[in-house]
DNA sequence: CATGAATGAGCCTTCATTCAT
DNA sequence: CATGAATGAAGGCTCATTCAT
């Protein structure tokens, strides 16, 4: 009911950000009341007004967030690394990995796009696009190197990218299937197909 | 500002459910008003309680439609072919098809599925696993016989269904790719995946 | 608690009106709650909206309604009297008569006239000077026919409205004053002055 | 961001004053914040706190302050004249002057009486009171001189007041009509009234 | 069937004020 | 003195839903 001792503002924030993603991920943007998310947080629904603008600045704040993150990791991951085909492993590996490790983060990102203001919704989409072109880039390469045969490149980066983040809605990490197995079977499945 | 002349409840009912798979998809079920739905049907809001029982009755409609159609439509196309391969052929097209021409349905069993009551949910969620059965044992049988190589069968069905699936959010009819071509890319990728 | 069996949305809407008047009158625009104004009404606060589009709306339209009663009854009222100074005592004993029997309006409708939008503002300043300008009227013919003497119209107009409008905050008509007498008094000062 | 290197307590307390004058002068009261004021003076809202007592309190101040100095003003103004025509004359020159140089003070002295809490209303109230029996006192007398020709020495004084009080909501020291000006207007208005 | 008006709950947000640092 | 963070109350408004007419 009273303030923690210790619960200096950088760490509300952060708890805030915290619960914010948790029940975003659960119930979804609109259904989450800024007074379940200070009840959750131990503050009165006004004063997390210290803390966030307004609730769709949250919003967009979680999910930039995310985009920047996501899209130095996968930089630095590929970074070094020249071959089309250990690149297209690098970001298999990558993507699977961080979107196991982000679930919230990622389905939020993709769930409420449309629950952000247009203006807001730009510059995320722009990100989104800006990741995408990491993918189309080594597929680009590859096809032209002759080591991958590509239909369409735009088509087959969404598809394996809609692959790809697909685990978030299912996978759980203390499951049947391990991180290293999930990488390999979707490792294979793109690279070689289903057929023998 | 009154009913239409000819608007006779059937009418009415079509209207509503044509209106709320707009408006869902759009804004999103708890973004969507019932005054918002009411208007474009032209009428007041209370008057849609004489075609609907409760919000959450009219969303769980739409999808429990949907979903029973998916599934009736996915048996017809697979009847009488029996070869494995034809069936993961005639998965891949119809469920193609069926994504483009139902993109709202497809997208709202999806993203709504959160905002279904508990014991709705539950019902949509046995149709669901029901449909991915279906490519799930096509898996199957072709893994026995030998005709496909397949890691694991449960993972690879979730991630060739996200891929078919994805093309929801950004596939346009109009666009630049025909619906032919789009199967054909999608069903070279998860054959033969992208390797020359 | 529950409504009024007759209270029909015409009768509903008058008692809205007429409790705004009170409220705004005693408190101002500000701090008058909507809250406040169901509870007189007999509403759940939501149920004004049934009413009103905004609580700005309803400022705009009290206002709004009395500048326009008074424009149309004191056009009434001059019609047919053509000497100035007859058009003058008609109007201070107009102007007078309908501030007393009017006194929240009046009051309301220069106190809270920076309650209201820019947008709204503008219209009833319009319709302000329009009032004024019937004043103005008089004085300049009344000067150019030698009859008054003014050193300048619009000033004077002003001056004159300020006077009589200023007992909107004290006048009481239950009290020593009579309206009679009252009008006599004011009519006094304009024409003639304090000087003997 | 932080506050003027040498703004020391007396000169933070000027500061809220004179941007307390301005905002409730534009806004009312009720509409101004705290946090805006301030804004306005570059301190966080808790920090007002270390100079106003409360927000009611930072009104009585302001209003207070004005009503003194208004009295002590006319007081010397009035001293040392004897006859009652020259003690109007001197009222209403006083009056104007100091009306059009503190415009927001007279203006917030009347419009946010009502947002006075009763204690401190009352106590305003006096001091307005006494200031009207400046007016009264030099009425009575000439009328009781046969000076001046007074049907009702009470609402006179209301209505030359309310007249010469009117000049707040529209004189513009810089427009076309000068002080000299609008005080020989306003003197022979009231001396002489309209008539030739 | 449709309407208009009502309910009651809830929402995001703002605000004056307090107080440990 | 100033700050940052908190409180608790309240504010305007929206909404799904109900029901007499």
């Amino acid at each position: 009911m009273s303030r923690t001792a210790g619960s200096s503002g950088k760490k509300t924030q952060a708890a805030i950000r915290e619960a914010g993603l948790d029940l975003i991920y659960a119930q979804g943007f609109d259904a989450m009341s800024l007074r379940q998310l200070a009840a959750r947080v131990g503050l009165q629904p006004g004063s997390l007004y210290n803390h966030i603008a307004t609730k769709q600045d949250l919003l967009y704040d979680l999910i930039h967030n995310h985009m920047v993150t996501l899209l130095e990791r996968i930089d630095a991951e590929l970074e070094g690394i020249e071959p089309p085909l250990d690149r297209l492993k690098a970001f298999i590996a990558f993507h699977l990995t961080y979107h196991i490790e982000r679930k919230r983060e990622v389905f939020i990102g993709s769930a409420e796009l449309r629950s952000l203001e247009p203006r807001n919704r730009k510059k995320i989409v722009a990100l989104r696009r800006a990741y995408e072109d990491r993918l189309s880039g080594i597929l680009e390469t590859g096809a032209a190197r002759k080591l991958f045969k590509i239909d369409d490149v735009a088509v087959s980066a969404y598809a394996i990218l809609a692959m790809l983040t697909g685990i978030c809605t299912w996978y759980d990490p203390k499951g049947r299937i391990g991180r290293k197995e999930l990488i390999d079977i979707h490792t294979r499945l793109i690279l070689q197909g289903v057929l023998k």
